[in-house]
DNA sequence: CAGCATCCTCGGCGATACTG
DNA sequence: CAGTATCGCCGAGGATGCTG
């Protein structure tokens, strides 16, 4: 499954032919951390812990009764905290910290890397904050477009 | 379900105050816009989607043949392109183009709002391009360690 | 307190068939 | 050619109970 330019109209060649030669340049192989990572942003609850984190070192438990109070729907279960975590603990954006204590005492932090991310993260959360009133604009004219013929 | 500081770390309560806070001025409430258009990032398609609209103007075929071909993986659906396409256009991002014509020739673009948000996701994308190797490289730490104790 | 295992629900997405 | 309708699969994520 190459790609035939020919098979495409000739104005929007070039643009094509550069746009694979650029993610092929980068790794659209197997195990692809671009995927990935940008399946960080928008799953439910990735972009929300960077934020917090991004406010310091959290205990578990801490962490999970903030994000649940942050988010308005619901809560995240620990389950899911610590398979996020895990995720982003892999991929170098978070550190975990453990004592051997009993019952245990774990903490969650940012690696520099993490804290990077976090703040792209951010830069497009105050992106899409700043366009609300458009978009949110661009939905009403559309619905109202669509519901009555 | 509000905020109560009391209940965290002395060390944590500002800021996590001022994210609250920050949140509350924005629209945390229903049908969130940053919610849904964060989740365009990491959703299979869309992404991709806005790179290839950024090149130009593409009928529906053409475009779905050219996405096809970029995924390693697998080809889109029409029915999920269309999908996409719909969402998209609802939030103000692209135009949709049709003709009476039979066949029926329907062209996409990016409106100005939907190419300023594809050059946000370009540059999330360059972001994590130029930070693959380090991730790898905390995955491949992180796996050898967690394989063998 | 933090983590793991189990079970279950729900939504995203693919495949197919049909219409204008 | 573009869109809609229907079906089915699969994985993300919530709930609960048990362990060190």
């Amino acid at each position: 499954m190459p790609l035939d330019p020919n098979r495409f109209p000739a104005m929007l060649r070039p643009g094509l032919v550069a746009l694979a030669e650029d993610m092929a340049a980068h790794g659209t192989q197997r195990s692809d951390p671009t995927r990935a990572v940008m399946a960080l942003m928008g799953d439910r609850w990735t972009a929300l812990i960077l934020q917090v984190l991004m406010i310091g070192t959290w205990r578990h438990a801490d962490l999970r009764r903030a994000l649940s109070q942050l988010s308005a729907e619901q809560a995240i279960s620990q389950r899911v905290l610590t398979l996020k975590l895990r995720t982003l603990e892999r991929d170098g954006f978070v550190v975990r910290h453990a004592t051997a204590d009993v019952p245990p005492r774990v903490s969650y932090g940012l690696t520099p890397l993490g804290l990077d991310l976090a703040g792209q993260v951010r830069a497009l959360i105050d992106w899409v904050n700043a366009r609300g009133p458009a978009i949110a604009a661009a939905r009403a004219a559309f619905d109202t477009r669509h519901d009555e013929p």
